[in-house]
DNA sequence: TTCGCCATAGAATATCTGTTCCATTTTTCT
DNA sequence: AGAAAAATGGAACAGATATTCTATGGCGAA
């Protein structure tokens, strides 16, 4: 079985890992699985604890290592070790494999390459500017509320749904306005001022949003906005409101920051229902 | 001497160590700058090997690790390991971090730097192997299909109905599956081996994603997916698929990288659509 | 010098580590 | 359904590991 050659760099193994994991007996399979997916506890970890954590028996780790066509477990484990002697030793090689990369570019991962940098870009802008007390507002206004509504359409819409799917798990009541239905007008009108709304828009502004929250505002409802503008029709009727600017390539604006603001407060508020006040 | 408080990450020792080792023993200060000029020694090493390698006794890296605060040398070989493992850092940890730098560190600012590390760590892991072959091969299969039906569900409906909504915009026929209505199964039904199914899923996989992609392959429908190991359901039956890893902070998973890939393809598929072939 | 103190070397030790082995269960094939 | 083979769990074991302990060496102060 041992073929003799066995991978000793990481790509590889894990190539034969994934070619040969089909046939592979349950338990093996299982190691399989938790080696790819949590390859530095294989790194630092020893027989026992990645035992427990991966729920195996030490033996079947063993056996999982020879299977591979490695001596034992520590066989195995140095691949998993020089991943990350590499990873990080090499640094310059790091800028050169991707300045190789440049060179048989092809439009779409160019393409990538585009809309990485503008994610990261936007978020460095965000953490640049968040301001913590405006997001300890907007967390203090949405865990009082008695019910969530989100707002969001369009370029908008995916980010009030992951939030809706989210708060949902997380057990806060929660509306999703304006979904696919279309009669988002009806939905809303039941908000009292103990409820918030939570207004997502950019530029430009979905028209629907605006209306939506502007008359919640004329019902006092409290609004928490994120948008891109002082000048955004949502900046003076909200009580508290964030500015996100995505960083955009070709005119795709990124989703990056708004996204981790957004999850930010779908978790800050269900920690803080928890333990109120504090 | 144990200051109680003693540098779990590798920065903060490190300055502990140039600090201090100027009015340190002789063998002391050698391990302290052999510690410096090779971490990575220090964090695979035995005590047995690196005193080899410093030239020094076992015991006195023991001595060493207890100078700078630590119980011992394993404890403080853990700092060297975390250099090398670069997992997010989890609440606690964060916490324990700002409190030395910054003072006025609110709940919600410390979980939204956790999510802002999870997405770049995600949009870097990403870049680094996303392989443009597999790319410019699944922008082929869109840019020819007929209609592309999206299907993700829960976790990734919002990166599904943002593709939707993009590709609507650019005039792309598309087919968003399993959005609310719930009769997800009628609408994928006509779809024939003309067109692709781009489905999207991450563990645990929503049963109906699945099932859905299976018929749909069952029918020859050529099917691209991004799915997060290549033990996914998804990987065996799709043409051509994407591994993305999403980092995740506090068991809630980024979806930065994820959304940067479904950008690329949307927007390579409408340009392949304009100049064909190249 | 002589004393006292600290640093060091190196052996001793108790714990932990990877590996092996065998009985038991599960699966496969006839 | 029964027999053979494979896979698994769990304990046993030999070797390696980090740490502790003690004797020795070096150095400054009186």
């Amino acid at each position: 079985m041992t073929d003799a050659e066995n991978p000793r760099d990481y790509a590889s193994l894990k190539f034969r890992i994934a070619e040969r994991a089909g046939g592979l007996p349950r338990r093996l399979t299982q190691v399989a699985s938790y080696a790819l997916e949590h390859p530095d506890e294989i790194a630092f970890g020893t027989v026992a604890s990645i035992a427990v954590a991966a729920d195996v028996q030490p033996s079947t780790l063993v056996r999982f290592a020879q299977s591979m066509g490695y001596q034992g477990f520590s066989d195995l484990q140095d691949v998993f070790r020089s991943r990350l002697r590499d990873r990080i030793l090499n640094y310059d090689e790091r800028l050169e494999h991707l300045r190789q990369h440049d060179l048989n570019a092809t439009k779409a991962s160019v393409i990538f390459g585009g809309f990485s940098d503008a994610a990261q870009k936007s978020l460095n802008d965000l953490r640049e500017k968040l301001d913590p007390a405006k997001l300890e507002e907007a967390v203090e206004m949405l865990a009082k509320a008695d019910t969530i509504y989100l707002v969001g359409l369009r370029r908008s819409f995916p980010i009030t749904s992951y939030m809706s799917y989210a708060f949902g798990k997380l057990g806060i009541r929660n509306h999703l306005i304006g979904a696919m239905g279309g009669l988002a007008q009806e939905d809303l009108s039941f908000a009292t001022k103990k409820d918030v709304v939570l207004a997502i828009s950019f530029t430009p502004y979905a028209s629907e949003t605006i209306s939506l929250s502007q008359a919640a505002h004329a019902r006092n409802v409290p609004i928490v906005a994120i948008t891109d503008s002082p000048f955004s029709p949502l900046a003076p009727i909200a009580r508290t409101w964030f500015e996100v600017t995505e960083a955009n390539f070709e005119g795709f604006r990124s989703m990056a920051a708004t996204l981790s603001l957004a999850m930010t407060l779908t978790v800050a508020v269900a920690e803080r229902r928890r333990n109120p006040k504090n």
